[in-house]
DNA sequence: GTCTATAAGGTGATAGAC
DNA sequence: GTCTATCACCTTATAGAC
């Protein structure tokens, strides 16, 4: 939501800013999904975007904001990128199969985000942190519903959208975690895993 | 009772141990669950024992080596405990079920179980740490394969287990993060999910 | 084995000069 | 807006008395 003015909206009689606050998002995100809130200082954050440390407290008011705002950055976009895949001419069969290709796409290859994901959820379990993506789950879940239900020709049940949308999640930490984990992956080639992938989900529901 | 630990073989001359190393290990594990392991401090878990810090010093090594203990001496039951449940009387077809149900209860009733196996999940796929629960998730992997296998009445696929696995373990996330998020969960009971879990399970499998 | 005291350094955050 | 210097506190870990 804070979008900063980028730059050239000052008094104008410095120097540019010396601060780029997407670039200092991005780094955040970053050190924050590899180690954890806790796991990262500000001042590593600071030293990582090249800047000094209070020019991040004057940016942002606390860690935790920047935490907030770092997230947000990264995640905001995620599920668009998912829904532009869409393509509405297709059946609800194969939407719902583009849908599949698109969460393992991007959660397979943008591993930060994942991550980023999987300590929120892991937050929210036990500390009652705000579950930050909370807005985007909703939503996924709901997208979910309605292309199964679509496929299926009535109200997909509760239990089964909740179990396909546990099995995405389930499945891309799997394959971060054996695939870092220096083990073999199912399948040739994420062509064959989406595939298959596809196949599960479509046999959870039953068609 | 049983436990009261085996270190009364010392000097002998002073009053008994003030420390239960069982005590320590369960509540460092709970802190560790809930907070991760740079969100707790040594002083914290000292305090929560309800003994000083240098004897947990005296005890373990260092910060690293009691998480490391405390997570063995919480998972290391965990696989037991799910085998236990099998009756060896049944079809692989119940027994798989049986393990579904076990998976379910064991991480569903205890949420810090579950947190530091997402923990550990996440860190071998950020910081190339040592995957504790590298031993039981192997396990695991093997005791669906040789079930699914049963019942299939062939080799089951390597990607249909890697599936199951993931749905499994997701299923638990998020049934903790919607729990304790407020929302509500699927179907009435936990009996209903298991039988709900089971069943999609079996269609994953194609039975 | 267990304690008090403390070392050595990192942490989030800020004051104040420019 | 950005910096240097600093505060008050917390961190892991240990020394040394008992």
């Amino acid at each position: 939501m804070t979008k900063q003015d980028e730059l050239g909206s000052g008094k104008g009689t410095h120097r540019g800013p010396a601060i780029d606050i997407d670039h200092v998002l991005n780094t955040a995100a970053n050190l924050f999904a590899e180690h954890g809130f806790d796991g990262v200082s500000t001042r590593e954050i600071a030293k990582a975007c090249g800047c000094s440390l209070p020019i991040i407290y004057y940016h942002f008011s606390n860690k935790q904001t920047l935490y907030n705002e770092a997230f947000a950055n990264r995640i905001e976009d995620a599920i668009d990128i998912i829904r532009g895949r869409l393509s509405d001419e297709l059946s609800a069969r194969d939407r719902l199969k583009q849908l599949v290709a698109g969460f393992f796409d991007l959660f397979t290859q943008e591993r930060s985000l994942l991550l980023l994901v999987q300590r929120d959820i892991a937050q929210v379990a036990s500390t009652q942190g705000q579950f930050l993506c909370r807005r985007q789950h909703i939503y996924f879940m709901r997208f979910i519903r309605e292309l199964a239900s679509e496929v299926l020709g009535h109200e997909a049940d509760a239990h089964t959208v909740f179990t396909i949308n546990a099995m995405l999640l389930g499945y891309a930490e799997f394959y971060h975690l054996v695939n870092e984990g220096g083990e073999k992956l199912p399948g040739e080639s994420d062509e064959a895993r989406i595939a298959a992938l596809q196949e599960s989900v479509l046999r959870v529901l039953g068609v």
